[in-house]
DNA sequence: GGTGAAAGTTACCAGCAGTAAGAAACCTGG
DNA sequence: CCAGGTTTCTTACTGCTGGTAACTTTCACC
């Protein structure tokens, strides 16, 4: 579709820079979404228009690509869960659509949070860890407000949602490639898991 | 350590091949450790005293390197965990020995651990999955039976035991960056996240 | 007009996964 | 004893990718 512009090199007549950071990103979006996981730099380029020094002129190598669409991908899911809640205070009904919106959301964005969750070698553990940060610190403030609420220990809210993170993380890799279970089973189970344990110890 | 020796090409002169599967696998591990989770195969088959063609004859591509460690620490890190519950019935207690077994097994394997779940850019998600469901089809008997021994359906047992060990995948990794936390408290936290949650609903 | 900054491309390097081809030893039948 | 096949291993290569240096053209301003 982009035309096919044997660009000269130099300076383009119009002059001023077109191809964003944001652009280069929703190219990246489209590669991964049609070649998988393993889309190289290079693609993303020609997906793009430009050549590669422009890629790494906009957002950097593939690290930090890596992160900015990790940053996108969260964002977009904290929204569609939060949209699925709706201000509605913690219940266990309101926990399960939770879950429910978030699967739907991963295998909406199936190839892109592959990509995100297990994608560049080097730097795994910060970049995934940061990925899950963007969810946990919100979730964080919720749970230990929550708990205080509730005349609880607010000070395992930290790992608490880390743990959710993972949970939720590794349950949709596993229903994304688990096509005949419906994905209404599959939320309320974790919803019952997730709300008996966050409910704290029966008196 | 291994002797400097320039190996002509050709069969060698003892003739049996004495650089079996495990001797790579275990080289494979060493440099991990040593170079970090972006270990390269050249690496390893320097390390282990042949040529990279060899690996291949022996374990095959990077896929399955990352496969076959991802077997065995998981099988490490099932028997560490058994080990800390000892046949012991379920219980709050045997379930906060678990997880902290968990967290410090994790963390004697640290890179190990690191390259093993966010590894290989291809094949991610099933070779993620592949691991975890070494560990998820035990814990999942485990968990069905218990259920049923306790009157509760034990449908849940495959999402939980996923669930499950994706918890225990997040929080490990993000225990492994936080040095100051200490281990026992951590393994409270989440073993009293879980234990309430699997008791299942309040009468 | 000339000069420096801005915006882009070409052309390259290094490293890595994976493979084809060749070389030395060993085995076996005649 | 020796020719040919089999085993075991290395050398040498291809193809691709991440990343960068150097060059080219245009713009903006004095």
């Amino acid at each position: 579709m982009s035309s096919a512009s044997p660009r000269r090199p130099g300076r383009p007549i119009g002059g001023q820079l077109v191809i964003d950071r944001d652009h280069v990103l929703d190219a990246a979006e489209r590669v991964i979404k049609r070649d998988g996981p393993g889309a190289s730099l290079e693609a993303v380029a020609v997906e793009a228009g430009v050549t590669k020094p422009i890629v790494y002129d906009r957002v950097g190598g593939r690290a930090e690509l890596a992160d900015a669409l990790a940053e996108r991908l969260s964002d977009r899911m904290i929204e569609a869960t939060q949209d699925a809640i709706a201000g509605e205070t913690l219940n266990q009904a309101s926990l399960c659509r939770l879950v429910r919106a978030n699967l739907l959301s991963v295998a909406e964005h199936r190839e892109l949070f592959l990509y995100v969750t297990g994608g560049n070698t080097e730097q795994t553990a910060i970049g995934r860890l940061s990925l899950a940060e963007r969810s946990t610190t919100p979730l964080a403030k919720t749970l230990a407000f929550w708990r205080k609420s509730q005349g609880h220990d607010p000070k395992v809210a930290d790992a608490w949602s880390f743990a959710i993170v993972g949970m939720l993380q590794m349950i949709s890799v596993w229903w994304i490639t688990q096509p005949e279970r419906a994905v209404d089973e599959v939320a309320g189970q974790i919803s019952d898991l997730m709300w008996n344990g966050l409910q704290g110890p029966r008196k």
